[in-house]
DNA sequence: TAAAAAGTTTAGATTACCCTAAAAAAATAA
DNA sequence: TTATTTTTTTAGGGTAATCTAAACTTTTTA
């Protein structure tokens, strides 16, 4: 069984590892968990021996196949927790974090498969990230054009534009791969669209970058 | 801010104390919580420190009235989600204890109002146990002899016939004052009663007993 | 009430996690 | 390609919670 502060690791270590095949390095973990890198070099050492990531001195890490379950069932955890506390408790969803971050640690895999049921198995947590299911697997969601998704919750996915100045135009008003986008409203003179990013920042998007914006529902 | 052990030792002091007005020992409180008494020496000291409880050296340890509010928070919260797994995601009685234990040391004062809230306020556990309000004050429920508690749960406080051949009888059969009861049937040709103790074992009281248990609902 | 038993505390280790400072390796720049 | 900078690891400690064994109090028993 792992601990706590185990399981804190393999989380952050999986969701670096997402975007790409290449290992995590030291100081991305320390970052973003908010320690040293000595603490990190301790413990990944650790996380090694129980065969959960392969590591290697100086060059960085990588999840194994057996890590990658342990850490789908931590976000599995998160993600029902973050649905129940927003669809049955009322909270908003920018209120909801810090409290799933306590919650996906309670061992229980019956409490999980339960909560599961009474929030109908929903797909995706309020935030639009899909939540894995017993197994660890996730429905594939197509990639659809922003511009499609009016009234709708999704995360950013992929451009289809990728010119230097687009994406210089996207990290301008704050929107990136992973993002979490609530479509409010679609104007009717321009067909430009109102979003929120992050459930926080609302800004105006013209209908040429909507159509270059791939995201999953 | 009270670490997850230290919450465990001041909800088990409380308990302790609950019945009686005389100090708790170190062995009583190493039993309850499975630990060697030399580590419960180590942290009656620390919670003295920080005045929670009141500790006098070979003596024991008494709980203060800031320790007192902050285990009835932490019992609120294990009673609200006991009552949480039971009426919402179906749990049985008997299952939702070791899950409760890990729920109650969440922090999130926000969470358990919204809780409660979702919950209807509910006065007592599934258990029959009363649940305290925010400002840790109970609802003083009202004792009735057991054979006036037909169809109900409830929590046995005292017995109104104390002879010695009554209370062993009482033990014999498992109850016990703190035991929770779930009357489940009168029989009719005798008015002896059909109970459950704490969700397990059924036994069959007779009138004259159901008439010398007090309990509150 | 003195001796034995029971209960409690202290001393000294252990484990998990984290830290700082210094050493070592890898990446970058001149 | 050597020197500099950056990154990572090691070495050595600190704190929280636990333990065993030994020392010390208190209670019980004879």
């Amino acid at each position: 069984m792992l601990s706590f502060t185990e399981e804190n690791y393999l989380k952050t270590i999986y969701h670096l590892s997402d975007s790409g095949a290449k290992a995590v390095l030291t100081n991305e973990i320390a970052e973003a968990i908010q320690t040293k890198p000595a603490s990190v070099t301790d413990m990944v050492k650790k996380l090694a021996i129980k065969n959960l990531i392969a590591y290697e001195k100086y060059y960085g890490v990588k999840i194994t196949r057996q890590g990658k379950t342990e850490a789908l069932t931590i976000i599995r955890k998160h993600r029902l927790w973050e649905t129940f506390l927003v669809e049955k408790l009322g909270f908003n969803w920018g209120e909801v974090h810090d409290v799933a971050e306590q919650l996906e640690h309670i061992q229980s895999p019956l409490l999980i498969e339960k909560l599961d049921e009474f929030l109908g198995f929903p797909s995706a947590d309020p935030h639009g990230h899909p939540i894995p299911d017993k197994n660890g697997k996730f429905k594939v969601a197509r990639q659809i054009p922003l511009a499609e998704a009016i009234g709708k919750k999704a995360i950013v996915r992929a451009v289809k534009n990728s010119s230097p100045s687009f994406l210089d135009y996207l990290s301008k008003i704050g929107v990136y791969i992973g993002a979490s986008l609530h479509v409010l409203a679609k104007m009717d003179f321009d067909a430009s669209l109102e979003i929120q990013i992050d459930g926080k920042k609302k800004v105006y998007i013209s209908k040429e970058a909507s159509e270059n914006i791939l995201v999953t529902e």
